[in-house]
RNA sequence: GGAGACGUGGCCGAGCGGCUGAAGGCGGCGGUUUGCUAAACCGUUAUAGGGCCCUAAAGCUCUAUCGAGGGUUCGAAUCCCUCCGUCUCCGCCA
């Protein structure tokens, strides 16, 4: 959600802003919603204040036992103009919501202007691809295993669900824990164990509502399927005044995320890579104004780590103002190297949102003694995808057999085990 | 799922149609007293928005807010409806 004052105030920067993603210049509209919506305003607090006045003179009268018939009509009079206004006030301020609440964040001022993903710049790069002779691609490698199953997975659930099972099912798990135990021991983040539905409120405040519900899955009583753990997680202040000598608090929890990708239809649709279903690390910060962007690089750092353990091929890029989220203000996405497709692919984006989310979770802090509230400045950052870690892992540790070896950080994770490979028959 | 009770300021708690943005207490802040601490006493202590003023802050003023949203009324924390949430009892269940 945009500041209206900070709107009314530099409507040029505004504009300026948005026009880097690619939007006609939105001020002029805005501000004749807030001229009209503060004139209503006026209007209807002077009747208001009227109304008030008379009410006391006549409950004043009452109780002295005179009489309060002429005044009462004066009221009277006085509502019909009382609830016009009312109205108008309130309706202006709705469309003026409902603006606002569809235009996306600003982008930070060190974010590339561009189009699209052509245009994001790569920032730096882990570890070169091992040249492996004829790559396999992860279901490849998963059905010869006779450890993943898309077909029994489309009778019961339709497309996009796999099943997993044996050492490849415990691998998830290993990965998950493993980014878990990273992300709590060495870097702070409190895991957290969260609903997984959640309310209309809970979306609109990290910014999927209104404008993105065909994306998400709803049930019939109207709850929502998180599409990511950063839904409960941003959710876990919303409406606090946070103390500000306590920031930043940091959350992790590994969640199933549920999303309907409508509108990748034939995008990616063999294997897991995009699935209906996934498990994610996510992390959250929740920071004050001076100290997102500072913790935008650490929690970036931490997510870089995972795949540096896990000896994987990757890159950091930065997202360019056409390629961010609604609510970013800057983005750093980690891109893996998948051998199969004989590309990088994405396996974490962390984002920094300013006070966009704050804003509209209504979330400030304070220091001790202070008076005077501020935004809180909200970032998450995936730590990572677990199902498409999964599949680096594959594609990258094959071996010219078919088989996989474990990454050495993981084998603790899976009983010592340094191999998967076809099962001996029974 | 059935029956009932309830949601008031940072916290506890009164109020059940007008003088209540809200008694009283606790806590916080400022002060007096004090060798220091404690105690006592005095004062103060919500948030958001509009208008005036204006470089800004401060200030003045108005409005809204007693879980949320509607309604009744000249007037609602108080009455009615819907929703959200909490608690108790019964049933059911991982």
């Amino acid at each position: 959600m945009h500041d209206i004052r900070y709107i009314r105030e530099n409507p040029e920067a505004f504009d300026a802003a948005l026009k880097r993603r690619g939007l006609v210049a939105q001020s002029p509209e805005i501000l004749r919603l807030d001229g009209e919506r503060r004139a209503s305003q006026t209007a209807m607090q002077e009747a208001q204040a009227k109304r008030n006045d008379l009410s006391k003179q006549i409950g004043d009268l009452k109780r002295t036992g005179g009489n309060a018939d002429a005044l009462m009509q004066e009221v009277a009079g006085l509502k019909d103009k009382l609830l016009v206004w009312e109205a108008e006030e309130k309706e202006l301020g709705a469309k003026l919501d409902a603006l606002l609440a569809t235009l996306p964040n600003r982008p930070a001022a060190d974010v590339p202007d561009g189009r699209d993903e052509h245009d994001n710049k790569e920032l730096r790069r882990f570890r070169t691809p091992r040249g492996l002779a004829a790559p396999r691609e992860h279901f490849d490698l998963g059905e010869a295993l006779g450890l993943m199953d898309f077909t029994m997975a489309a009778r019961m659930s339709g497309a996009r669900f796999t099943i997993l099972k044996g050492p490849l099912a415990r691998l998830e798990r290993a990965l998950g824990n493993f980014m878990l135990d990273v992300h709590t021991t060495e870097f702070g983040y409190t895991e957290v164990s969260p609903p997984l539905l959640v309310k209309d409120e809970a979306v609109y405040g990290v910014a999927q509502l209104p404008k993105f519900a065909e994306d998400l899955f709803r049930t019939t009583n109207g709850s929502w399927l998180v599409s990511t753990a950063e839904v409960p997680l941003t959710n876990l202040v919303n409406g606090e005044i946070l103390n500000r000598d306590e920031l930043p608090y940091r959350f992790t929890a590994r969640t199933p995320c549920f999303r309907s990708e409508a509108g990748s239809a034939g995008k990616d649709t063999r294997g897991m890579l995009r699935q209906h279903q996934f498990y994610k690390v996510e992390l959250v910060s929740i920071t004050a104004p001076d100290q997102s962007e500072a913790e935008h690089e650490r929690m970036t750092e931490c997510a870089e780590t995972i795949l540096n353990r896990l000896e994987l091929p990757f890159r950091t890029i930065v997202l360019c103002t056409g390629d961010m989220g609604f609510g970013a203000r800057k983005t750093y996405d980690l891109e893996v190297w998948m051998p199969g497709q004989d590309t990088y692919r994405e396996i974490s984006s962390c984002s920094n949102c300013g006070d966009f989310q704050a804003r509209r979770m209504n979330v400030r802090c304070r220091s001790p003694g202070d008076k005077a509230t501020e935004f809180v400045h909200t970032l998450n950052g995936s730590g990572l995808a677990i199902g498409r870690c999964l599949i680096a892992v594959m594609e990258n540790f094959q071996q010219a057999d078919g088989s996989i070896s474990i990454p050495g950080v993981l084998r603790p994770y899976m009983d010592g085990l340094e191999r998967i490979q076809v099962a001996e028959r029974k």
